[in-house]
DNA sequence: TTGAGATTGTTTGGATGCGAACAATATAAA
DNA sequence: TTTATATTGTTCGCATCCAAACAATCTCAA
């Protein structure tokens, strides 16, 4: 779907619209396909595994990170999520909407906001993140057993690279 | 920033809550993995080199792709920047306004809609993009020159297992 | 020529998504 | 104790983001 356009004839245009530049072609067709992969696996997974739960991607991933997690702070989930705590507060709401998780406030620090998960949360997890992996295990399938280690280390290192 | 848990410490976790599954852990890093780097380089883009244009993510790769490719029809635009027609709806009404791009009709099929670039545009992306990739050099520096290639390679065949 | 079906961009409604401002709470020093 | 500073989650304003409904346009068969 994405990518009509061969990367041999991207390059031709970008070398034609700066000619005069050197560019690294190499680094560009890296990041140019970590977001066209990030993009076309998170679709994927929300119109298939997500879509009858009626879940979006953050709202599984905030979903995830609690049912790993929790009792959790709320910093911490939007940290593991990478979303801002902003973002985080409007998806907890549709959260408890639906009657997955439920807010607290900390004891011990008034400021504090603890999340937890709900039976409903639990079942719905429990059935739902199994058949996630498996859409995991697929996506990945057509890369060779002894590259996997070495392509979560690659983006491990990226990601390192500019949070650092 | 993110990943405050280390991945033996997420297994653990995720073993326990689901001790009587067999869980691809090897999967599940690699598309963790590559959401975290994804996420994380796409905000470090728009706090660096997008700030100080005031352009979002999105709208740069829009404005991108309609760089290379101009005049383009928005259906390619969409296709190319993996929005959808209804995003992109709205962010060429804020390109638009910024001054950078313009639309017309098409002569030939009163149906579509084709993107040109305007001299502010093309002037900001002349200057932008290779400051741009400059970048996606350091983003990367932290890989293997050999592994660069393969890299791209894995995350080609990710997109392509998911599209196809 | 006409009318059914396909294609395209926009609109609509609702859910993210973020920075900045904010109020509440905690911590530190004086 | 009091005051200044720091931290946290929420609110606000605005820009994405998408599926579905929609109007305009095109195609093609009858």
């Amino acid at each position: 779907m994405t990518g009509n356009h061969t990367l041999a004839e991207t390059e031709a245009r970008v070398a034609n619209r700066l000619s005069h530049m050197s560019l690294d072609f190499e680094a560009m067709a890296v990041t140019s396909n970590l977001f066209r992969a990030a993009s076309a696996v998170r679709n994927h997974f929300e119109r298939t595994v997500l879509a009858k739960s009626g879940l979006s991607w953050t709202a599984f991933v905030v979903l995830w990170v609690t049912w790993i997690w929790e009792p959790a702070e709320t910093r911490e989930i939007a940290d593991e999520a990478s979303i801002s705590k902003a973002t985080l507060t409007g998806v907890l709401t549709t959260l408890e909407k639906m009657g997955f998780v439920k807010r607290s406030r900390s004891a011990s620090d008034g400021r504090l906001v603890i999340v937890t998960m709900l039976p409903d949360g639990r079942e719905l997890m429990e059935t739902l993140f199994p058949e996630f992996n498996l859409h995991e295990v697929d996506v990945v399938s057509d890369i060779k057993d002894n590259n996997r280690q070495a392509l979560a280390d690659m983006l491990r290192a990226i990601t390192a690279k500019v949070a650092g």
